[in-house]
DNA sequence: CTGAAAGCGCTTACAG
DNA sequence: CTGAAAGCGCTTACAG
């Protein structure tokens, strides 16, 4: 029968001279290592293990150790589905590797975003995967400590900070040239914020593909916003008040494409007819927005499964790695029947051909 | 100028001798305690801890003290943008007591969660926040442990173990009733996953509803799904299927519902006017779909600072603790026009009327 | 007000 | 193959 212990908790010392050896060798056997260990005297501590119900420390474990089988991760919030699905791959994946994560949310907040590095440093995170809500990520604290950190932004690498990004300059180019090829000529962007380096690789993927179209750019529909829904609503009523309004917009995250549509079909304006919108990034959502929504897409899975490895195999050195990305083509864009579309109206395909 | 240490990292030590004290001293001054510090002998300390860049080591810490710092919260699916919301919610609201937050996602695997508890546990956290993918919460452990531990779950407490709620029946049962009150007699249900404790308890609700209204139940329309937003497609198309449908449909989750609503653009439903729908739980999404959805909503932000304080001041004895939910009322019940609607199309009130 | 020292629960050379 | 012991970087009675 197991013994129900309330008051102090099981340690090494109890299992130890239960199997009546030394902790060391209790050691031994919980991690296959160091040292072998004879089959007889592994069994007797195994039976005790199992008699006491000890479950070893992992705090005392980092400590001695100097690994705490644990990842941190930050990003500006969580409750953004782009980043929330991205977090639920990264728990999965680091689960694989018997790490727990612990998870940083800034709130979009630059100061509290270096008290959350600082704080998860000083808890001895065995690594480090990045989302900064700024352009100037504080990466100086984090290579001063020696941590593995992969940045998911659009940052260049610097010796000690691996980047794992998309090109999302190139991407944001392919979406409105996805547009423009439909044969609009009045093309709008609807923005995130000026701070975040995401924002302004869209922008100008944008400003690109309008130029390599010899398109003029109206400043009226460049529309700034937040990443949100409710920004994306109001960007969209803005760009409606003016004198008149493009034929297609780029929308430069999921949660804005999804306000807007809400504010367009408010004011009766018909997408795509009217108005033809690519979005980008996002979820599973886009496909179950109405019309759906056409966007440049990232494949989180391998996203997460290879900002693990890279904390995992780290190398200082280990520099630049690119993702590749594709138009996910729903509804919204007004591609001409006969699209590949499945039940929820949608198709891929990759935008090399661009 | 600060020195760069590449090397050894900075320890109590090296800021004891450099201000010339014990490392005791250095602990009085950093924790403001136990013991008062001279003012001349904490100046000289906090200079030296500028100087050497000293961070204190939170897992040595932890491990001499007893206290982590850390919560651990364990969700089904951290994707699921209910779940990230209140995460997000979690996170700001601990980040405020200086705790920083494990984050164990289960992926809604029963045995995974198991795990992912005990290792929460194996690493001290002083707190967790619970939301189980099962009607069998793994709570012996936890118990055993001694953890304080605040189930956001419909279960009922035990000695040790509080619980924070609202009561899915009763909101349930007002949510079916608020069909009802528009005159509809034919209502289904699109459930969640028969395992999970919540998807019983809104069943449950919508029953008594019916029933108090002395209403005939088609077994046709209670169709069962997963709480995705796919579930909710197939959901609706396979009640679309049936011989007839129902005039109004209960849908237990904002994710089903984005996706039923999908499924009935398609299939030319127009919502409200020939099904009418509320849905339950959500998040700010819910007043951008279109039509808005008429949902039963929670007050994030106050779950997430009751669930920490209650970590915070625990007592094994804390018990059950209530939520209050309303009806947040959208376009997708119905209401008559007259009702107070925003500019997204919605508006709110509590439910006490029922 | 300050310091020497035990202790938190592990890991891991080192010696046998 | 096994054990005694130092050490990880803190906290905190205890004695001065």
């Amino acid at each position: 029968m197991v013994k129900r212990l309330t008051q102090r908790r099981v340690t090494r010392e109890d299992v130890a001279s239960l199997a009546g050896t030394s902790v060391a060798v209790v050691s031994y056997v919980i991690n296959n290592g160091p040292r072998p260990v004879a089959e007889a005297t592994r069994e007797r501590v195994l039976q005790a293990i199992r008699q006491t119900g000890y479950q070893p420390n992992s705090i005392a474990r980092a400590l001695a150790s100097g690994t705490s089988r644990t990842f941190g991760v930050v990003v500006p919030d969580i409750s953004n589905s782009f980043i929330a699905s991205l977090a639920h791959e990264l728990l999965q994946e680091s689960m694989r590797y018997g790490h727990v994560m612990l998870l940083g949310d800034s709130g979009d907040d630059c100061q509290r975003e270096r008290e959350i590095i600082q704080g998860l440093l000083n808890r001895q995170v065995d690594g480090l995967i990045y989302i900064s809500a700024d352009r100037h990520p504080h990466t100086d604290m984090i290579r001063r400590n020696g941590t593995p950190v992969v940045m998911l932004d659009g940052v260049e690498p610097e010796p000690g900070v691996s980047v794992l990004r998309m090109n999302e300059r190139q991407a944001a180019r392919e979406a409105t040239a996805h547009l423009l090829s439909h044969g609009y000529r009045e093309v709008g962007i609807i923005t995130g914020p000026a701070r975040m380096l995401n924002s302004r690789d869209r922008l100008q993927g944008w400003i690109d593909a309008m130029g390599n179209a010899g398109l003029a750019i109206n400043p009226q529909w460049v529309v700034p916003a937040d990443y949100t829904r409710h920004g994306g609503y109001q960007a969209a009523l803005q760009l409606l008040a003016g004198p008149g309004y493009p034929r297609a917009l780029f929308i430069c995250n999921e949660q804005m494409a999804t306000g807007s549509l809400r504010a367009f079909h408010q004011q009766g304006i018909r997408v795509p007819d009217d108005l033809a919108i690519v979005g980008f990034n996002g979820t599973d959502q886009g496909a179950y927005l109405l019309p759906s929504l056409t966007s440049v897409r990232q494949p989180i899975a391998d996203i997460a499964a290879t900002a693990i490895r890279l904390l995992h195999t780290w190398q200082a050195d280990a520099g630049l790695h690119e993702i590749r990305h594709y138009l996910d083509v729903g509804e919204s864009c007004g591609c001409p029947a006969g699209s590949p579309l499945t039940e929820s109206g949608r198709g891929k395909y990759e935008t090399d051909n661009y």
